[in-house]
DNA sequence: CTCGAAATGTAGCGACCGCTACACAAACAA
DNA sequence: TTGTTTGTGTAGCGGTCGCTACATTTCGAG
């Protein structure tokens, strides 16, 4: 009974799933949401569909990866918009909203406010991924500030997504 | 050449289209968007699907309606949750925040991110919508506000909008 | 070489989507 | 009454959705 119903990590396999994973990551953010079907996600990949769910067992479980993938490589990139080691609550909320409009960071927030708006009936995996993001961004935060200033990690989170929400809304 | 193809506003389905904008905008602060079409919204308002679009001529048309149906009466609704002439900034954001967790206020905002999320790539209904409705809301905001304090409208707007949408995301 | 497992193509299912063609009824104007 | 406008039901179109059944090829271990 060996009971096998995984599509087998098999090394050559794991390869290629991580292949795929960055190419539909690159999609869901420069596309969003609206326009990434299965077939669309399939295309962008250079894959049929068919492939798709036989790498990812369903949807789901493919959007949860590529977002957690995202995700995880989000600091790193707001490492790029604000380098210094440490920084004032104001340089930070500045630091993001001005960054928040150039073409390397709005389409990447557009999407994290895309996945906020499907969270907000508890959905998944977008409840879970907005969870997870939130506070990935948090720490990030407390760890710009000075330790005596750690305390304000959640306010200022607050505030910078408000600003930046609001930003890229006009 | 009458030319004629409106469904004509004969006083009589003017009030026939307000009863399906009521139903309509109640379908959506409790359901949200996902469930959502046309056949589930005319259900809820005892009318067919047929009939949706025979008082509404798409569906674009219908939603932009009833969202701004909804949002010209989102400033009575911010009235009751703080009464009072004047406020301090402070008292504004507690306010909401705090007003944001109860069974009255939480659907409703829940939809707004919603809509933002929706409103992240341009689409419309939802850019206008939601263009529309952060105007609203910052001018609630700065009438709360002694005059001289008026100026900062905009800036707790955006504190408001981030603290509401982490405390709902949480 | 043989054989089983992994990988892939083709085709389509059933559900939903916004929307519309068509026939017909009810209301009203002349 | 007659004819036009306004309202409504039935039925379905062409499309997309996530997903799957089935057959076939590719490939690596023995």
């Amino acid at each position: 009974m060996t009971l096998s119903k995984q599509p087998l990590p098999s090394a050559k396999s794991a390869q290629k799933r991580q292949t795929i994973l960055l190419s539909v990551a690159g999609h869901l953010v420069s596309q969003g949401f609206s326009n990434s079907g299965i077939r669309a996600l399939a295309k962008s990949a250079g894959i049929s569909d068919r492939m798709l769910l036989y790498y990812f067992e369903t949807k789901e479980a493919l959007l949860h990866e590529a977002l957690s993938l995202l995700f995880n490589d989000f600091s790193s990139h707001l490492d790029t918009i604000l380098p210094q080691a440490r920084a004032s609550s104001t340089e930070i909320v500045a630091a993001l909203v001005a960054s928040s409009t150039t073409d390397a960071s709005r389409p990447m927030l557009a999407l994290w406010f895309e996945i906020v708006g499907l969270a907000m009936r508890g959905d998944e995996p977008f409840k879970t991924t907005a969870a997870q993001f939130l506070d990935e961004w948090e720490r990030w935060i407390a760890n710009k500030l000075a330790p005596a200033q750690r305390h304000r990690a959640g306010e200022l989170l607050a505030q910078v997504e408000g600003s930046v929400m609001v930003t890229l809304l006009r």
